[in-house]
RNA sequence: GGGCCCAUAGCUUAGCUUGGUGGAGCGCUUGGCUGAUAACCAGGAGGUCAUGAGUUCAAAUCUCAUUGGGCCCA
């Protein structure tokens, strides 16, 4: 890999490798130092008081958990988008970060940490002391993330951040709570969910996905019998224990099932399973449809109710003709399907198993037996029963508690649930409203769920979170309370508000009494979903509505949040849901959909892997401003690949370019003394150079008003590499001869716009090159810093100059391509280029095309006799011909070789490291050709070269140089 | 198993909305320029536009299916 090194980053120390890759990081720590230093962020963020108001809402990490390289990505999209609103006058409100604080991930690591078993040693330690590790867990890495968006750059008001855990933030969220359980859209119901026996905990599904292992089991076919015909249908299940609260079948209603005679018996069977079933054996008697069994009652094998409404068929979408026997047994109580199925059906849950795992006492069979013991025994029941078909072994993943390791089963429990399924309607209209970048999340990921929603089970069986809020009394009376206020007036104390801890286990010290017959209360003793804390914060970092009430309601819904994919069903949802049921108006307005990073090979990152890439390394080795740059150019709303690799081959040569761009300027203007003033600009290079700055002001202003960051910075880009590719080096010259400060004024302007341009995406490098600016700015008013001047407004450009100089480089390609194919190096003058073309602008650029392809003569005409002796070449979609005369004169031979020989002068005062101006002696000399040209071109070479004194002496001392074949020299200077 | 997204040169990508000879950058290679010098410019090689079908006079582009990858849900 190559190295990197800047003059104007090293100040010419010999850097080694390590130390040159780190160029871009160590010049971000001193543009750090410099902000701080001088208060910059606090006056960025209150620069614009009197603007226009723009609004925004921080979706809040945990702080418990290390940021990477995707958090990365996320705050550096998020803050170009706020840097360019902030640079552009707006007053963004509110300006703050916030913290995540509630929830599981907190509890498991303080569960891990004092080696906590299950809940019982939970409630056995206290659950004061519990939630007392819990809170100063919240902030484990806090440090690490606020290191992380300061490198970064990511620049909110990290001081008076909000917390989901503060006290006004949970009773903003008991308020909402409140207003929903009054529209009658928070209520008590079942659900099925993933459960452990042992521990005696619901699981969230975060927990359940720590615990999936590949199993070896067996599974059983098992014959049910129809009641009113002498035949069977296969059901097939792992789970034997689930049998007696058996209450459906469900069977696919779209499918063909066969009726099969095997040892005298009439079995059914889906007829895309019957081989995999029966195999060779069994003689297919005739084919039924699905359909037709739909409602059919059969027999079941423990006879738990004797409701007429169950044990019969029904259908399901969820029955799979993948595995199994095209018959699914149903019991509600222990999965999902069954569960739906069970209230599609009215029936209400059989559940034979307590929250220990074992049959209850009520239950006919296998009473006080636990689960596990119960599938054993039930195996062999089937089989004395002669029920049972056949037996399977299958490989399967199947969760077990992360804690103890039990297989966890899917049970009945009772929760709270947020009636979104009845407000399907309102949660589309009101999407409708969205901005979704990229679209298809609109009607698709997202519009898909909202469709479908489900009740929100918000309820949680745990400890650290924010309670929910409903009190009962033992009359069933229930009331739901939205403040401390309220609180305080159900217990008929007189407590200070400020005092109030809302967090378990103080909330339930105060005795609340029922209004209504006086009984205590008691609340129910569940914490809610941190999705329901975090789906908050658009009113609860305001501590609405108890405060701020008018400016929150001014706010909503802002106009830009952003997160990765993942959260379409996290926060996006939750702020979505709560600001819809309760303020039926969306909580955003538009936002940036980001996809996942992925590593080099297009693998997704995981600590386990060993891929995972740690921001902290990586702006170490890269640069934070690169890894921005980097993740602005990608298509960074699907999932795109990282590696130091590919940031070091894109970004950092950009920024590299740049800051090369800035040091020829500096090297140069510093010699000169240059202060900018208006010059009145007439050179069409100069001219076609601030066209090209404000057509890219005009872009980029554009593209960022539509979020378009990818091609905002496209086009910043573009106008870094078009100024050093084509202004800087056809422009060269200028910065050495006469009318040179109107080259400095152009190529001033540039610098400087591209710092202001630059400011949301690259804010260090941005900041760097306006403070190396400012020392040329004279009569422009640069301000203390980049971050509290304005982004420059829309000028008119020039659409016909940019149009002519395209076609001009084409023209230059062609010449240096007629060139090339001649072996006429560009050093060596030829005699003359003619462009055959009848566009009559072209003699405006007669000095630049002369220049670029070094020839005595141009000749630019509409016609062209003899073509004899020059070669030619077609140019701007074959509109225009050049052609060459690459006869090579003893004359232009000879000022070629005196090109050669400036050159090898200058690379000597390089190697000497003589300042620019130094004047110097010479001692040349070399072949016949050498001296003949010395003769020839003496003066120009000295002109060139500051020579003050010429001799023609070969020197022991001096370097030999070979030009080609035929031609050597010998130089050696002395400083004067 | 279901939903959504993606696939263009070795890599990063433009073009796809609205069909008409696929363009860049990096890398490779061959030259060239330069008081920006570990930078810069140019020429060249490199494409079954994932695969297969369909619509059409014409498909990278529109439709369907398949394969591979990613995410979410089950």
């Amino acid at each position: 890999m190559k190295n990197i090194c800047l003059k104007s980053i090293c100040e010419g120390d010999m850097m080694n490798e390590k130390e040159s890759r780190n160029s871009i990081w160590n010049l971000e720590k001193e543009i750090d130092r410099f902000w701080k230093e001088n208060n910059i962020i606090k006056k960025y963020m209150e620069r614009n008081s009197t603007g226009p108001e723009w609004f925004f809402t921080e979706g809040p990490p945990t702080a418990n958990g290390l940021p990477h390289i995707g958090h990365v990505l996320t705050r550096a999209i998020k803050d170009a988008v706020i840097r360019y609103q902030v640079l552009s006058g707006r007053k963004v409100i509110p300006f703050i970060a916030g913290w995540d604080c509630h929830g599981l991930p907190v509890e498991v690591e303080v569960e891990k940490e004092l080696k906590l078993k299950d809940k019982k040693e939970i409630d056995g330690m206290g659950i004061d002391k519990f939630n007392n590790y819990c809170k100063l867990n919240v902030y484990k890495y806090k440090k690490i993330w606020e290191e992380m968006s300061n490198d970064l750059a990511y620049w909110l008001d990290y001081e008076n951040a909000y917390t989901t855990m503060s006290p006004q933030y949970v009773e903003s969220v008991w308020w909402a709570l409140k207003e929903l359980h009054n529209k009658g859209l928070l209520e008590e119901g079942y659900r099925v969910g993933p459960y452990c026996p042992r521990c005696q905990t619901t699981l969230s599904s975060h927990e359940v996905a720590q615990g999936y292992k590949e199993v070896e089991e067996q599974s059983i076919y098992v014959k049910m019998r129809l009641q009113d015909e002498d035949s069977y249908l296969l059901i097939w299940t792992t789970t034997p224990w689930t049998l007696p609260s058996n209450m459906f079948i469900a069977i696919r209603e779209d499918e063909e099932y066969s009726l099969m005679e095997f040892e005298n018996e009439h079995i059914y069977v889906a007829t895309k399973r019957k081989e995999a079933v029966f195999g060779i054996n069994g003689k297919e008697i005739r084919k039924i449809r699905g359909r037709d069994l739909i409602g059919k009652k059969y027999v079941p094998l423990y006879p738990a109710s004797t409701s007429e409404k169950i044990y019969y068929f029904v259908h399901g979408d969820f029955v799979s003709m993948a595995d199994g026997s095209g018959a699914v047994h149903i019991a509600p109580a222990f999965g999902i399907d069954d569960f739906d199925t069970g209230k599609k059906e009215g029936a209400t849950p059989i559940n034979l198993i307590s929250t220990s795992g074992k049959f209850t006492e009520e239950s006919h069979y296998f009473a006080g037996k636990y689960f596990l013991t119960a599938n054993k025994l039930i195996f062999e029941d089937l089989r004395d029963r002669s029920v049972l078909f056949k037996t399977e072994q299958i490989k399967h993943t199947y969760p077990f508690c992360w804690r103890c390791n039990t297989p966890l089963i899917y049970y009945l429990q009772k929760s709270w649930f947020v009636k979104t399924s009845t407000r399907r309607e309102l949660l589309l209209k009101i999407n409708n409203g969205i901005n979704w970048i990229p679209d298809n999340i609109k009607e698709g990921r997202f519009g898909n769920f909202l469709i479908e929603a489900k009740d929100w089970a918000v309820s949680r069986s745990r400890y650290w979170g924010t309670p929910l809020p409903v009190w009962r009394c033992k009359n069933n009376h229930e009331i739901c309370i939205g403040s401390f206020d309220e609180l305080i007036s159900y217990s008929g104390m007189d407590i200070d508000k400020a005092m109030i801890d809302p967090h378990r286990p103080y909330v339930d010290d105060l005795k609340v009494t029922c209004r209504q017959c006086g009984d205590a209360m008691v609340r129910e003793p569940y914490v809610i979903d941190c999705w329901f804390d975090s789906g908050s914060a658009p009113f609860a970092q305001f501590h609405y509505p108890f405060d701020n009430r008018e400016l929150f309601e001014r706010i909503t819904p802002v106009n830009f949040a952003s997160e990765a994919i993942d959260q379409t069903r996290g926060w996006f949802y939750s702020m979505h849901t709560i600001s819809s049921l309760i303020f039926e108006k969306p909580a955003y307005s538009n936002v940036i959909v980001l996809g996942h990073i992925l590593d080099k090979e297009g693998k997704k990152l995981s600590k386990s892997k060993g891929n995972a890439i740690e921001p902290s390394a990586a702006f170490h080795a890269l640069g934070a401003d690169s890894i921005r740059l980097y993740f602005y150019s990608t298509k960074y709303t699907l999932s795109s690949r990282f590696s130091e690799e590919l940031v070091r081959d894109s970004s950092v040569k950009v920024i590299m370019l740049l800051l090369n761009s800035l040091n020829f300027f500096k090297s140069n203007a510093e010699l000169d003394h240059f202060q900018f003033k208006n010059e009145n600009l007439e050179n069409i290079m100069d001219l076609w150079l601030i066209s090209m700055v404000n057509k890219t002001v005009k872009d980029v202003k554009e593209n960022m008003e539509k979020f378009e960051l990818k091609k905002a910075i496209e086009s910043i880009v573009r106008l870094i590499e078009s100024c050093s590719n084509w202004y800087i080096r056809r422009s060269r010259d200028r910065f050495w001869g006469g009318g040179k400060n109107n080259a400095y004024s152009a190529l001033f302007m540039m610098l400087y716009s591209s710092s202001l341009m630059l400011a949301p995406f690259t804010p260090h490098i941005a900041e760097h090159l306006y403070q190396q600016m400012k020392r040329f700015a004279g009569t422009v008013d640069m301000k203390e810093s980049v971050m509290v001047d304005d982004y420059p407004s829309i000028k008119e450009h020039n659409e016909e100059i940019l149009f002519r100089m395209d076609m001009v480089m084409g023209i230059c390609e062609a010449g240096r391509k007629i060139r090339q194919d001649n072996k006429v190096k560009l050093r060596q003058p030829v005699k003359e280029v003619v462009v055959l073309s009848t566009i009559p602008w072209l003699h405006e650029f007669r000095d630049i095309i002369t220049d670029e392809l070094n020839c005595k003569v141009l000749r630019i005409t509409d016609k062209l006799d003899d073509r004899a002796g020059y070669a030619s070449g077609k140019a701007g979609n074959d509109m225009v011909e050049v052609l060459m005369d690459v006869n090579i004169t003893d004359e232009l031979y000879l000022e070629g070789i005196s090109r050669e020989i400036i050159r090898r002068i200058q690379i000597t005062r390089k190697e000497l490291d003589l300042p620019y101006d130094k004047k110097i002696s010479l001692y040349i000399d070399g072949s016949e050709d050498v001296r003949r040209s010395l003769t020839l071109y003496q003066k120009n070479i000295m002109n060139e070269t500051l020579v003050e004194s010429v001799q023609i002496e070969r020197k022991e001392e001096g370097k030999d140089w070979k030009i080609d074949e035929e031609n050597v020299l010998t130089i050696f200077i002395r400083a004067q």
